[in-house]
DNA sequence: AGCCCTTGGTTGTAGCGTCAAGTATTTGGT
DNA sequence: ACCAAATACTTGACGCTACAACCAAGGGCT
């Protein structure tokens, strides 16, 4: 029965770090956005996605996996921001069960107005403090987690190399 | 106006993994621990918490420091736990505006038989597929981040080098 | 003492996310 | 051609969290 292999002394104090970051980091970004823009971060980084799509322009499902959300949350959120004059819903002609999210002009000028103001809360809270070596070492085992907790690969590790207002 | 310093390639890459991770990880925590003991992991870490504490008894307050929570959150989830018969609420002699949180028997077996599978899942998804030197990192690089995220200090990082069944 | 400000905690409400169910279309098998 | 299964998405209900308002008790100050 106890084949149960508990954290020693390092991992645990690591894993304390992390959940208390993981715990913490989402509110911080929140209230950010929700101050200076009266958005989610989620809601932000939709807009932002679709700011970087061809056309503006993505089917919910690629929506979803660019945004690591299910598909019913990204269809609320997507119902609000429309309703807010920030995406619209177009049929899809390839597949007609597909829905299109695309960004509108008002929406398009929300994330640039919005990015500078965020970006500068995460360097401030995650960048900053980091020295080169952190963030390359950052990236190293995030994507290690990435691999297992996302084994569908929905994470797009694809996009790399810009210096678009992405975040 | 532009004096915003955009994240340059490499730290927007590794942005990017880290949100990933943020967004996602809750959700595999949650959802193990909801099939298998009927708790969301802030549940299983107040429960978790008290097990640890003297008397597994801590003040609101303290508790909500312990897991990275705000007081009005920490009381809904109390309630809720009282309800299930897991902690029993106390007045506190030492200061009457205050109230203790204590586990029930009830509620530390629940730790007991919850905590080997919670181990093993955040031992799957997050501890084992990284290298020792991955968790010195890991350890550094989010003590890093804690130290501006949580100016106040509400994180505790006093309590090192345990075995016990915290995660 | 009397006052005010702070601290500790609870409660109500509103908003967001998850889960389950439902609809519409496409795909694959026969 | 037909039917079952899978896919793409939406909707509704329920539960949890944040925010604000509130109450009670302590601590300082005069």
């Amino acid at each position: 029965m106890n084949d149960v292999r508990w954290l020693n002394p390092d991992e645990l104090q690591a894993w304390k770090k992390f959940v208390a970051v993981v715990e913490l980091l989402p509110g911080v970004l929140d209230s950010q956005l929700q101050r200076d823009a009266e958005l989610s971060h989620f809601e932000y980084f939709v807009l932002a996605m679709l700011s970087e799509a061809p056309e503006q322009t993505l089917r919910m499902t690629g929506l979803a996996s660019a945004t690591n959300a299910t598909l019913p949350r990204l269809s609320h959120v997507v119902s609000r921001l429309e309703k807010r004059g920030f995406i619209e819903r177009t049929a899809c002609f390839e597949d007609r069960r597909a829905t299109n999210a695309q960004l509108t002009v008002a929406g398009f000028e929300k994330v640039v107005e919005t990015a500078p103001g965020h970006v500068t809360t995460v360097r401030e809270n995650v960048i900053d403090p980091l020295t080169p070596e952190d963030i390359a070492d950052l990236d190293r085992i995030m994507g290690r987690i990435l691999g297992t907790i996302d084994p569908e690969h929905r994470f797009n590790p694809s996009a790399l190399g810009e210096t678009q207002p992405t975040a």
